[in-house]
DNA sequence: GCCGTTTACTGTACCGGTATACAAGCTGTA
DNA sequence: TACAGCTTGTATACCGGTACAGTAAACGGC
C-alpha cells in the first residue's frame, strides 16, 4: 500500500483532490458537513496534513526561517548574549508559527545549508561578511536582515549603538581619574596576547567598541595596553588580567569586550590581592544577568537583546512580507542605544 | 522575465533539463567539458543551485531535522544545560550537512511547525509525552529520539542515569552525617513553596532525581524539606533557600536540582551569615562550567552534556537512515552515566 | 418569474526538481 | 565482423500539493 495523499482521500469520499485541499486548506470553500466527513476519512486513513515540502513548494514558501551564526555553532550556544539573542528570537516567532532553521557555516561534506535548505528568510548574526555562506544567502536573493554586523545596502540591518556605548564607558574611567587603562578582548583569529590595535581582526561589534574606546582615551592622552584571547569565557578573561596586571606599570583599570572576561578579569585581580575597585576598576559590556549578580555588582554597557531580537524578528517577517507581495521597500538600518549602567566595581584610581 | 530553472539553463546550452539537473546533482553523469560549459551559463543567468524546495519533494528528504523543547523556547535558551546541549547536537550534525530546525509548541495562529515544517526527522527533548506536538511528530511517523524523556516503545532514547545519580548525591550527604536535608528543585506547572512529593508536576527527569534523592534518604529515615520554584535559574534557588533556612529546625545539607539553583542557595546561606560547606552543605546537579568556578567549588552530579548530543544526533541519523533503507530495526534505549563530583561545597554537618 | 449573486465544488495547469529506463556512440576483443 | 560493455545524454513519469478559472445549483430581491 503506498503513501496517503490527497487523492488517496478524494477517490475514497469521491469527491475531486482540490476538495480535500481545501478541507485541510481553506476551510471556507466548502460546506462543513462535507468538509467534517473528509476530515473523518482522512483520520481514518491515517493521513496527517499536507505533505510540507509539496506544499513548499506549490505555495512558494516554508514555514521557517534560517538564522547564520557565526563560526561553529557550538561556539555560539556558549556564548550567553547569543543564547539570549535566540531565545528572543524564538519567542518573536513563535506566535507566528515559524520554524528557526540553524545553518552552519560547515560547509564539509558538499552540503551548504545556506544555499540547499528551503526557508522563507534569514537572519545573519554577528558573521564574516565574506564568508562564503553569506554569500550564497545573497545570491538566492532571499530576505535577510544583518544582525551586529557592517550594515550593507539593500539589506535591513539591526545593530547596537557599541561604539557610543563604549565610549561612555571610556569615558566614564576618564572621568573617575584613570590614566593607565587595560582592553581584555578575544577573537579566534588574529594575534594573541599583548597587542596593538592594528593586529585586530574582529567582527564588526569588536572594531566598533574598540573605536569608541578609543574615542574617549585618546583625546584624554591615555593609550591602552589590549590582551586579546581566542575565547570570550571568564577563564579567558583570568588569562588576560594577568598578562596586564604582571606589567611593570599595571592599569588601574580594565574595559572588557563582555560581562563573561569581565568575570575572569575580576577573579585574576582577587586572585593578586588586588580588590575591585578600590585597586583595580573593571567595566563589562552587554549587561548580562550575571553582571548584577557579581560581587562587586559590575559595572557595564547595558544593550537590550530581547529588544535586538524584537527588531530582528519584526524586520525579517516584514521583509518576507514585503518580498511576497512584491514591494521590495527600503532596507532600513535600525541602530538600538547602549547605555553605561554604573554599578560598584568601578571607583577612582588609589591616590 | 520568469525565474531562473533548469529548464531556463536547458534551453540556452541546448540540453534536457535532465543533463543540468545532473550537472549540479550527479556530476560523474556526464562530461566535464559540457558540465563547466552548463554551470558556466547557469552563472550567467544567476541561477543559484536547484531549488531546495522543489529537490526536498523529488527527492523525499529535506536537509534538515527539526528539535522540539521544553514549553517556551525562551525558556531553553536560558538554561545552560540546555543550550550546552543543542550547541553539542549543532556540532554533531553540522558535518552531516543537517540543518536543525528548532520546533516551537506554540500552535498559536494555526500553524503548528511540529506539523508543518518539513524534515527528515526530530529530536525531542525534554517534552511533555501528551503535548500536541509530540503527538504530531508520531502520527507523522517520521523518525524520532527522546531525549530527558520517559522512554517509549518504538522510539530511540538517550537518557541520564539522573535516579542513580541523584541516590548517590543523596547518599553522601547522608554518609557525610547528615539528618535534615533540604531539596531545592523547580517546574512551571504544580505548587511552589514548601511541597511535599505529591504536590510535583514534573518531567521524566524532574521525578528521576527526587525518586533517586528519597532511594538513599528515605532508608536513612531522612525526610526531606522540598522548596520549588517555578524558574530554575539563581535568584530562584535564593528564594527557594531562604525558605528552607528560615524553618525551626533548617537543614543542613541542600540537594538541588541544578547548578544553578545551587549558586542561588549558596548565595542565600552567604547572605544569612552561614558559612559553606560548614554550615550548609549545598549539591548541585549537571556539573555545568559554574559549578567548578564557583567559590567553594561545588559538589555535583556530573553529565556529560556533549556525550549526550553525541548520542542523540547519532541516534537520529541512523534512524533517518534505516527509515530511508526501510529497515526499520530496533529502537535502543540509551541511559549515560551520572557520576558525583565531590568539591568542596559539602562537609559532614556541624557537631 | 427573471436575473444577478453567492455557495460549493471541479478541472487543469503548474511549482521545480529527480529517478529510472533507454538510446546512441565509442571501445575493446574474440 | 559482431557483440558485450562503458560513457553520455534524453524522454517520460512522477513527487504531493496549490492557484485560479470555471460551472452548476441554490438564493434573494423586486
Amino acid at each position: 500500500m503506498g503513501r496517503v495523499t490527497l487523492q488517496t482521500i478524494a477517490d475514497r469520499v469521491g469527491v475531486s483532490r482540490m476538495t480535500v485541499s481545501n478541507a485541510f486548506s481553506r476551510p471556507d470553500q466548502l460546506s462543513p458537513t462535507l468538509r467534517d466527513r473528509i476530515l473523518a476519512i482522512a483520520d481514518e486513513l491515517g493521513y496527517v496534513g499536507p505533505d510540507p515540502a509539496a506544499r513548499a513548494l506549490a505555495r512558494g514558501s516554508t514555514g521557517a526561517v534560517g538564522i547564520l551564526l557565526t563560526e561553529s555553532l557550538s561556539g555560539a550556544f556558549a556564548d550567553e548574549v547569543a543564547t539570549t539573542f535566540l531565545g528572543a528570537i524564538a519567542d518573536e516567532l513563535a506566535p507566528t508559527g515559524l520554524g528557526l532553521t540553524l545553518l552552519s557555516t560547515d560547509t564539509a561534506g558538499g552540503v551548504v545549508p545556506a544555499r540547499d535548505v528551503a526557508m522563507d528568510g534569514a537572519l545573519v548574526y554577528s558573521c564574516d561578511p565574506e564568508s562564503t555562506a553569506v554569500d550564497w544567502l545573497l545570491r538566492r536573493k532571499m530576505p535577510l536582515v544583518f544582525i551586529d554586523q557592517v550594515p550593507a545596502d539593500g539589506v535591513p540591518a539591526v545593530n547596537v549603538a557599541d561604539r557610543a556605548g563604549a565610549r561612555t564607558a571610556a569615558q566614564h574611567l576618564v572621568d573617575l581619574g584613570h590614566r593607565r587603562v587595560g582592553i581584555v578582548t578575544s577573537g579566534v583569529r588574529g594575534r594573541h596576547g599583548m597587542v596593538s590595535p592594528g593586529d585586530m581582526i574582529d567582527g564588526y561589534v569588536g572594531s566598533q567598541r574598540l573605536s569608541g574606546w578609543l574615542d574617549a582615551l585618546t583625546p584624554a592622552g591615555v593609550s591602552p595596553a589590549i590582551a586579546r584571547e581566542p575565547h570570550g569565557d571568564p577563564e579567558s578573561g583570568y588569562q588576560a588580567a594577568r598578562l596586564l596586571l604582571s606589567a611593570p606599570e599595571p592599569p588601574t583599570a580594565i574595559l572588557c569586550f563582555s560581562d563573561a572576561l569581565a568575570q575572569g578579569v575580576v577573579s585574576a585581580a582577587v586572585d593578586a590581592g588586588l580588590s575591585v575597585p578600590e585597586d583595580l576598576s573593571v567595566v563589562g559590556f552587554d549587561d548580562s544577568p550575571a553582571a548584577a549578580r557579581m560581587r562587586p555588582p559590575l559595572t557595564t554597557v547595558r544593550q537590550d537583546i530581547h529588544a535586538k531580537g524584537h527588531a530582528a524578528a519584526a524586520a525579517l517577517t516584514q521583509a518576507i512580507e514585503a518580498a511576497k507581495a512584491g514591494t521590495p521597500g527600503p532596507a532600513e538600518h535600525l541602530c538600538l542605544p547602549a547605555e553605561l549602567i554604573v554599578r560598584a566595581s568601578t571607583a577612582p584610581p588609589r591616590a
